[in-house]
DNA sequence: GTCATGTAGTGAATGTACTTCACGATGTAG
DNA sequence: CTACATCGTGAAGTACATTCACTACATGAC
């Protein structure tokens, strides 16, 4: 054997991303049993809440979805009465998804959770290893993003 | 102020772990398409692979879902010659579930892709540098662990 | 052996998420 | 004003997932 190594797989390294987003998947999911919601209504008020109201073609792309989808979603929404469908202001086709102050209190739930579930994950990682932990991620992510671009042209 | 902080946010270092794992995610669907599978049915192939012949009920467990989730997707699979049901031999209420050679080929792709992925997205990070990154995610995956289990009792 | 109880898988019914296709209503460029 | 693109939705269909009820089989108590 040519190296004594003691390294680290980096299949083993994918499985634990993987196993970590599953976990924190799982944590969303005891949310939305909580909140009564599905993750893909949850999804779109986590989108509404980062944009504010906003067309359902918007929403559609920024979920990645049909529009005809996001008009079902939307449906669910108005009906819990999470969200509501106003006028769009200089354009009648359009309708601008709008949350209500239930809606409003739910992304306001969801997001404040979400800050509280990084920080007892990530809160006493030493900082100089979170760095570190952060830049590896950020390279991966980018090396990712070229590689996919590669497959596209293709 | 307090500190001149180039420190990394919490949130910020979770959204990445997240959209990495979206981005695997969406890498994964490709090989869906590819192999005219769904998520699931390629999720129970992977299930399949890592523990062999399997009853149905173990498979559920596995899989996180009910048993009778698992019959349908069976049913895909078997409708597809990817997998088989055969008769299990000291329980005649059981059935095991087993890939087909085609079903094994795929299983072998699914691995093969995977591994590749993982070399592709980790094989250039310095072996010192990697290694804290899987440290500190396997410290942030245990501690969520523990997190959940308090969850649990409550 | 038989009887009670539990376990493995499935039919029926239901709900959500998602898709494609077709269509009406509205915006926009020429 | 006409052609064309865009926004949302009805209709129809697929896949995933659930619960409930049921049959077939296993297993331990007696």
């Amino acid at each position: 054997m040519k190296y004594i190594h003691y390294m680290t797989e980096t299949t083993e390294v994918l499985d634990r991303v993987l196993l970590l987003a599953h976990l924190v998947q799982a944590d969303m999911a005891r949310f939305e049993r909580e909140e009564g919601l599905t993750s893909a209504r949850v999804h779109l008020l986590w989108v509404l809440g980062s944009t504010g109201p906003s067309t359902q073609q918007a929403l559609a792309h920024a979920l990645e979805v049909t529009p005809r989808n996001v008009t079902g979603l939307v449906d669910g929404l108005v009906a819990s009465g999470h969200v509501t469908r106003e006028a769009h202001p200089g354009d009648r086709r359009a309708t601008l998804v709008t949350p209500t102050p239930l809606g409003a209190a739910t992304i306001e739930g969801l997001t404040s959770s979400h800050a509280d579930l990084a920080r007892r994950l990530f809160g006493d990682v030493p900082p100089a290893r979170l760095a570190v932990f952060a830049e590896v991620l950020d390279g991966t992510t980018q090396r990712f993003a070229r590689l996919m671009d590669q497959v596209q042209e293709s």
